[in-house]
Formats: C-alpha cells, structure tokens, sequence
DNA sequence: TTTAGTGCAAAAACTTTGCAATTTA
DNA sequence: TAAATTGCAAAGTTTTTGCACTAAA
C-alpha cells in the first residue's frame, strides 16, 4: 500500500478553499466514481455547481482526479492509486485489478495512468 | 500486424445502414480520435449529428469504438489495435504506445482495452 | 412486409463564462 | 492588500428524445 499524501501536499501550489477541499474529500471518500453532479450533492449543495466543474477542470490538469467516460457518463475519480477497471459495456458493472506496474516516460513527467477493459460480464453476455 | 477485420465483420448483427457505415468509415480513416461533431463532418454533413451519437453509443456498447475525454472534450477512436496513448494534461499532445499485453477475464468476454497515460510534456512542464 | 433505424425539430442535460463580491496568502 | 477564486445568473454546447417517415433484411 502506497503511503497517503495528504489534501494538503495534493493542493500544494494551489489556494485552498472550501470548494477545493470540499470536492477533493467528497473524490476521495468515494467509493465509486462520481459526477459533477454527485459531487455536488455530497457537498450538501454548499458550494455552486460552476465552482465544482471549474474544480474538477483543475484537478484533471493536475493530474489529482481522472474523468473516464461510460455511455455518455462522465464520472470523476481519485487518481493517486492507479486505477484498473474492467467494465461492462451492458450493464456497467465494474471490478477492480490490482495494478503491478506504473508508467515510466523520457519526455513526460508527472505522470498518472488509468488502464481500463471493457467487455460483457457473465449476467449481460 | 494483426488482420483488420472488414467493416461487415464487425457490424455483423447490426443493420448496414448508410449512417453506420460512413460513421465506421470515418473513425476507421481517422488519424486521431475525433469528436462527434468531427465525424459528423467527415461524412459531409449528410447524415443527422443525432444518428451520428445513436451510432456512436452503440459502437462504444459493442465495443467496436473507444471514447475519450481530455479537459471536457469527448472524442472517439477505433478498438480493434488496443490504443496505449500519453497525453500531455496541458497541451494535449499526444503519443502512441506500443501494446505487448492483452487483458484476460474469466468473468468477462468481447473484451476490448485502452491504457491511458497522462503528464506535462517537455515542453509543459 | 415488418421492424429497426433515420431525420427533423425540440427539449434536456451538461459545461462554461462574465462579473461583482469574497477569500486566501 | 493584492491576486486569485467564488457565487450567481446567463449563455453556450453537447446529447437525448418523440415521432412520422424510410430503408434494410
């Protein structure tokens, strides 16, 4: 198991504010991926929804969060554990893989990866 | 090199209907992965943008195409070469991977894949 | 011929933006 | 206090939908 950095090494260079420390907890707490909307609700609406998509933009960039796409949903997820999925293309059902390597680059740094599979699991093939 | 499989292999099941296959054609001759407004004018404007995304969810749903987002813009790409793609968070630049590895489940079947990396390119950073 | 798929037009959902007010460092 | 960020409200984009018509099998 990776060592935890903290919200605070996460938001280093960055001014924290609620909004920011808000949707990094809800992100990071989650045990799922989640919307912008969801994320919004889990700050109990106390922040505006255009701070939330300006937040999530952010931490995209930073590579802190990643988005991933399911038919036309986009869903946010916390991007410090690697992040295997296997996803049902019918059903949506997911399961985890444990993830053995991480990326190396000569021209890219801070890198984060997601690798991902698609397929029919067993109920929907 | 891995043999392409023909436009009626993959659309086999499915109605060869004049939208699906400029649509096919279009992400098949891409260089890059397009955006459903991109698509929708590489077939010249002759079919509905609303075919254009009926299509492209079925597609992703059997697997045939991949979408991807990069800071909030969803773009599409063929499945058949598994794509390994670095993408710079900040410009955007783009590049390939060679794929040694295809998943394996024994749960899941039609698997399809997508390894994804994100950093600041040397130019970025 | 039947059924699935299409185009069109309209609606819904999602995301971005300008700006004055507020907050962080 | 200066500079960055926020909330609000409005605009812009993207995606979906209903329905009558058309085309594939």
């Amino acid at each position: 198991m990776v060592p935890k950095k903290s919200n605070n090494t996460l938001l280093s260079g960055l001014k924290k504010t609620r909004p920011r420390l808000l949707v990094l907890d809800a992100i990071r707490r989650a045990e799922k991926p989640l919307s912008a909307q969801e994320i919004y609700q889990r700050t109990n609406d106390t922040i505006d929804l255009a701070s939330v998509y300006r937040t999530l933009k952010l931490f995209c960039a930073r590579g802190i969060i990643f988005e991933e796409k399911n038919l036309h949903k986009t869903r946010y997820y916390f991007a410090e554990q690697p992040h295997h999925h296997i996803v049902c293309r019918s059903c949506g059902r997911t399961e985890c893989i444990p993830c053995k390597h991480r990326p190396r680059s000569n021209t890219f740094t801070q890198l984060a990866h997601e690798y991902r599979i698609t397929g029919m699991c067993n109920t929907c093939a």
